[in-house]
DNA sequence: TACAATACGGAGGCAGCCTCCGGTTTATCA
DNA sequence: TGATAAACCGGAGGCTGCCTCCGTATTGTA
């Protein structure tokens, strides 16, 4: 039973007017798209290019770049927390929570820097992502929680530091998958517990 | 004994002529001064004018950014290298290692992004950065493989893989100093060994 | 001192960021 | 349906940073 709503309700305006609700959704896919193949660095003006309208027209919707990351990333916010409620009905406390970090990793890397500034955003003081790190910090506390209480996991961890670990893991350039995989390894031999 | 002189020497060309020379001086030091206060994204006109010469002047000594961000980086990777060393000396095998790695950390916070662009810059393949990778596996290696020897920490680790999981503790923007040492104690019981 | 090699530095072309405002489209109400 | 106001569009233009080019100045040498 995965959820599609939002624990909270994301901060994200798509405006009423017809011919403003058709541009918002080019922009924001044309950005979507943008973004993921060539990094978040994309000129704006580029972006407005391939989404047919105006330069004018995107900063009114979007004053900063950042605007347009968040509209774009709350999809991919929403999946990831989805996950984490499928693993914890399926898997066992440790194995859901470990699935849920490496789902974290590949999504991580197959979109590139997209979900690098998604994971720096994570320590971010902005209303935007402090409910989305609410939502993330819901889904991540069930999973990490059942973890502790069965003792499969050090009882003191925090889930952002392993949440900010995990993201540093897909931050360099280039990292390979497989590389990416024995970080991860490193990283869940570590929240287990000392052996007394 | 901290030897001060790299294994390897680096390709790092200080100019002949007096003033030539001089302003080569001039720009690296602003540079630092600048990457560290402001970022590795300062202007380069603004290092320029701190430094007192022309654009030109930087841009025919130092083509890209990176040529800049390579000078500057020559002396703080040797200070890595060489705090390996003593530690090496003073400290037993894993603890060591530790300190190697916490001075890693400390020092990256300290520097900002200058030495989070050092290791997403130790995953590259530029002939200057492989022979800075080299000093620093050098150094490093003789950490581990002392740490492995005494039984200290799993044997199938790779050096790169840790530096890499430890240079992704300080990538997010803006992390504070007790994160960041919480972080590293998840990376340093991760690479104990698993109790049979 | 005079010459050749080397270096200096800023003007200028280009691209991206962002703002502003005249013209257009949309929703509403009689 | 037709008129009006509100909302919206889009590109020109100012700004800054990147980088190149070349006339002028400095340095080392004979």
């Amino acid at each position: 039973m995965s959820s599609t709503a939002a624990s909270h309700p994301l901060p994200c305006s798509r405006p009423t007017r017809a011919d403003a609700a058709r541009n918002y959704d080019l922009l924001v896919t044309a950005a979507r798209q943008a973004f993921a193949e060539h990094g978040t660095d994309t000129s704006l003006e580029e972006i407005a290019r391939r989404a047919g309208v105006g330069i004018g027209t995107l900063y009114r919707r979007f004053p900063s770049r950042t605007a347009l990351l968040e509209a774009v990333y709350v999809d991919e916010i929403q999946s990831v927390c989805d996950r984490a409620n499928g693993f914890a009905d399926k898997l066992g406390p440790f194995e859901a929570l470990e699935a849920w970090l490496r789902s974290f990793v590949g999504y991580s890397i197959s979109k590139k820097s997209l979900a690098g500034e998604l994971t720096v955003a994570l320590g971010k003081d902005s209303e935007f992502f402090s409910v989305c790190k609410m939502n993330v910090r819901e889904a991540g506390d069930l999973l990490l929680s059942k973890a502790k209480a069965a003792g499969a996991v050090r009882p003191e961890l925090d889930l952002m530091d392993i949440l900010r670990l995990v993201g540093g893991i897909t931050m360099g350039r280039d990292i390979e998958p497989a590389q990416a995989e024995r970080l991860l390894d490193i990283v869940l031999a570590g929240l287990r517990p000392t052996p007394a």
